[in-house]
DNA sequence: CTTGCTGCAAATTCTTTGCACTCAC
DNA sequence: GTGAGTGCAAAGAATTTGCAGCAAG
């Protein structure tokens, strides 16, 4: 089933209305290849709607991930989104020096959580995951493996 | 070697200055048992001389953090900040249900920085690995495992 | 003395909120 | 119709920056 299907369902479900806002959010979720920041969401949901404002955007942002359509994680500073439903639950690899973002099976982190599990009675969210590094490509390029606290630091 | 002495000598090195508002955040870095805050690092800091200024504790984090002797990572929104020398580098476990923080050895996440390493070409920094769950104490007192981005929902 | 450093205040960035008006139901 | 939702503007929270005076070397 479609998920703006769902999501229609769902606000009728709540007696929330379906508004053309919250559809171009939706919609825009969906054109999005890789997770979304809110203003670059905005961005895209103003090119159909410029009376769209990016308070309706994080609203709406708000209301799909409390129905679970949407996830969102920190990444430096800026909250990014993403539709579950394109992809599934996944963890997210993000290179700290180009800031590429790969999403990875969740069964990748399985012997990891067991892990912690076992040693510290620790549950981990895997799907809420974010693994820093540098991804293949930066790593190639011989990219600095620097925390990245120091990443905007200039050399002096 | 004390690393207040690798601070002094890393700041003559460098032609910086050593100041009694930059030991005085040192020190009370070395004082805090858990990571802390810029806000808690200021409070210890302005007991001791109340005219030391929120911004000046920014940037002796940030200089301290250039010179590899703290560590920083996002919680909820807001920085937290460690001695290195404290515990040396590790992983963090952060309860997305009460905020506790537990460091753990980097071993424990060898094997799933290998795995990441072969099948994506990704390497994993993983003293900057922050892992969401929830810890041994929320687990018992049932804390559901929902993901961050719901915490602070209201129920409707 | 000469820069680097500090305190202060103001600016930035991302996100949330209050409120009157509007439109989905 | 009526209350949920919106746009707007303003508030917030965490962090950064510009600048004039101060002090470490």
């Amino acid at each position: 089933m479609a998920c703006e299907t769902v999501f229609r369902q769902e606000l009728r479900r709540r007696g929330l209305r379906v508004t053309p806002q919250r559809e171009l959010v939706l919609s825009a979720l969906h054109e999005a290849a890789t997770p979304v920041s809110a203003e670059e969401l905005y961005n895209s949901v103003a090119a159909r709607n410029p009376n769209v404002d990016l308070s309706t955007v994080y609203r709406t942002l708000g209301l799909l991930q409390e129905l679970r359509l949407v996830s969102g994680y920190d990444s430096e500073g800026e909250a990014r989104y993403e539709l579950l439903s394109l992809h599934g639950p996944h963890l997210h690899l993000l290179c700290q020096s180009c800031g590429a973002i790969e999403g990875v099976p969740p069964d990748e982190a399985r012997d990891f959580a067991a892990s912690l599990a076992a040693r510290f009675g620790f549950e981990v969210q895997v799907e809420q995951l974010v693994v820093p590094g540098l991804c293949q490509v930066c790593r190639a390029r011989g990219e600095l493996a620097h925390p990245p606290w120091v990443r905007f630091v200039e050399p002096s």
